[in-house]
RNA sequence: CGGGAUGUAGCGCAGUCUGGUUUAGCGCGCCUCGUUCGGGACGAGGAGGUCGGGGGUUCAAAUCCCCCCAUCCCGACCA
């Protein structure tokens, strides 16, 4: 391909738009380009990467033995009702009607279509396992879309699902997803942790996340460097990181703290370290108000508590509730003498410690030397709380660290959670009628090639890796009197591989250097000074800065052999 | 949804507070000519703007007032 016609620009300035490293490179080598917001155009060169990242996902999955199929980004609103989920899923659904009126949303997701699509094929034990995917555009109208097409409105995702018999089918397709999915992730350069995850409204039990590491991340991940551990924030348990305090009980004693409402405030009043003081929050939940009591320095981990408490829905109680119903004084909220009003969800880590300072349900009051057990009784005691750095893994004891990454896979277990609603079941071998068991995988294709110049990057600009660059190489031809052989070059390598891109602009070989390593070109095939003078082609790593010489005879097998090795 | 900010040429910005010589500027980019030509060259000339949209105040509005729209950032209840 010759750049002089190529649809490409590049800016040496950052949009003022973005934040995050990738999505500024990727605007400035021209890649992307914003519509509106949550929703990007991929030019020429930006969409070749995404292609490269369509074409490994595909190939993986068909290994994986996944059949390819594509459903439609309209979907007719009664299946949606039929699942629930257009009650459920909330204004991330956009939805619209067509002209007779008849409702339709644009697909987050295709688990009622596929459901109602196996519901009719798959009918008989004999057909099972199937796994399909489909590599497709989702919308969801995300409260705030960020980072470019990192979290974009509209994006590409190759969503797989697999129906089964029973667990040990199940077991198997979902271990040799991960599998090809380890195989995606590493072929497109990312560096990735399988992390143990909770499934959110898609539905499920077992569920693991792929999360490629990087500041820019959403999602906070713990691991454990000495024996591998790790899980997504959301689901990680530790050993606290104080034991059992050793201390006598002292007596319980009531002080005044005026005004002193935060548990920051609470820990610079007293000089006590966070750790020493109690923090109360009341929910409401369908069981009636709960209160619930955490060490200081930790925070609530609302999925955990939800489950402890076996509660749908729970949310924090609005502060006239708890003066009104419950005749308690925000910020002054507390455990004691308390147990006639509501019951209490009480982390495990208080339960090891003594002498706490608890709110004494008093305006401007606080109770100091609060003991477990001996000052209020606990209804419920477990781990509702979030991991945080310096807890000590759960596995091996070792020190656990709190990473960020970005999600760019998931697996799901779904259960029976659609089939048994959408009436997707089979006949097993006995003539009894069950229902399908599901999976469902999915990978965030348009959000690859972020992760990867997240991953993949330095002062000049971006570093693709060889498997996925929207052209593997450059020839640069730096002055007047090598541009004819640059063009003979270019004529010759093209019938060898349409990978090689041809600058043939009339500008000066400074900007043809620096636009190709803002793009990230792999290889620069430089022709100019070293070859007026030697006769020798420079081929120049993009990666390393590596320089090799090649006469004209040998630069074709020279070539080849780098564009596939790198 | 709450809070903060921004909207002026393709991109990055100044001008707005204090309305009037501003024909609305500057840098990058773009076009022409010449000199350059191995890491974002230089000179000369040039094209490009309904100042986000609508309404209002005024002799006069990019500038003041009202409404709308768009975009970005932070937060979404940790008492």
């Amino acid at each position: 391909m010759r750049l002089s016609h190529y649809l490409f620009f590049t800016s040496k300035q950052v949009p003022a738009e973005a934040e995050l490293i990738s999505h500024q490179l990727m605007l400035r080598a021209g890649l992307i380009k914003q519509v509106a917001s949550g929703l990007y155009s991929f030019l020429p060169l930006g969409y070749r990467i995404l292609d490269k990242v369509v074409s490994i996902v595909r190939e993986e999955m068909d290994k994986a033995g996944a059949q390819q199929l594509l459903l439609p980004f309209v979907q007719p609103a009664d299946l949606w009702k039929k699942s629930g989920r257009w009650d459920e899923y909330g204004e991330e659904l956009l939805r619209f009607q067509d002209r007779k009126g008849s409702w339709f949303v644009l697909s987050p997701t295709h688990e009622e279509l596929i459901t109602d699509l196996a519901a009719e094929i798959l009918t008989s034990y004999k057909k099972l396992p199937v796994t399909v995917y489909q590599i497709q555009i989702k919308f969801r109208d995300e409260i705030r879309p960020r980072g470019g097409v990192i979290r974009a409105r509209e994006f590409l995702m190759k969503d797989a699902y697999s129906f089964c018999e029973d667990e040990e089918q199940m077991k198997d397709i979902y271990e040799r997803m991960r599998s090809a999915y380890e195989r995606v992730f590493s072929r497109c350069g990312l560096d990735c942790k399988v992390v143990e995850a909770e499934s959110g409204p898609i539905g499920g039990d077992i569920s693991h996340e792929f999360i490629a590491l990087s500041p820019a991340g959403e999602d906070k991940v713990v691991e454990c460097n000495s024996c591998g551990y790790s899980a997504k924030l959301e689901r990680a348990t530790s050993i606290p990181s104080q034991q059992v305090d050793k201390e006598d009980e002292k007596q319980l004693e009531e002080i005044e703290t005026p005004g002193v409402k935060s548990i920051e405030s609470l820990s610079s009043f007293l000089a006590l370290p966070m750790r020493k003081l109690l923090k109360t929050i009341i929910y409401q939940t369908e069981k009636g108000y709960v209160g619930v009591v955490l060490r200081g320095d930790y925070d609530i981990n609302e999925e955990k508590l939800k489950k402890l408490l076996k509660a749908k829905e729970i949310h924090l109680a609005s502060e006239e509730e708890v003066r009104e119903e419950l005749g308690m004084e925000v910020g002054f909220v507390g455990p004691v003498e308390a147990n006639n009003k509501l019951l209490f969800v009480v982390d495990e880590t208080v339960m090891q410690g003594k002498n706490f300072v608890a709110g004494a349900n008093k305006k401007d009051t606080h109770f100091v030397n609060v003991n477990p057990g001996r000052d209020f009784s606990p209804y419920l005691v477990g781990d509702i709380r979030f991991v945080s750095e310096g807890d000590k893994c759960p596995l091996c004891g070792s020190l656990l660290q709190v990473k960020r990454g970005l999600e760019v896979g998931h697996l799901f277990n779904l259960g029976y959670r659609y089939s048994s609603k959408l009436g997707a079941s089979f006949l097993d071998k006995m003539g009894n009628k069950r229902p399908i068991l599901m999976g469902c995988y999915g990978i965030g294709v348009s959000r690859i090639p972020a992760a990867i110049v997240e991953q993949n990057h330095d002062d000049e600009g971006i570093i693709w890796p060889m498997e996925v660059a929207p052209f593997k190489a450059v020839i640069i031809p730096t002055s007047n009197e090598t541009f004819n052989f640059s063009q003979q070059l270019y004529l010759k390598l093209r019938d060898v591989s349409e990978e090689i891109l041809w600058d043939d602009r009339d500008i000066s070989a400074g900007v043809k250097f620096k636009d190709s390593d803002l793009i990230g070109i792999p290889l620069k095939i430089i022709v100019g000074n070293t070859f007026l003078k030697e006769g020798k082609i420079e081929i120049k790593k993009r990666k390393d800065g590596q320089l090799i010489k090649v006469s004209k005879e040998k630069i074709v097998g020279k070539l080849m052999e780098l564009m596939q090795y790198g």
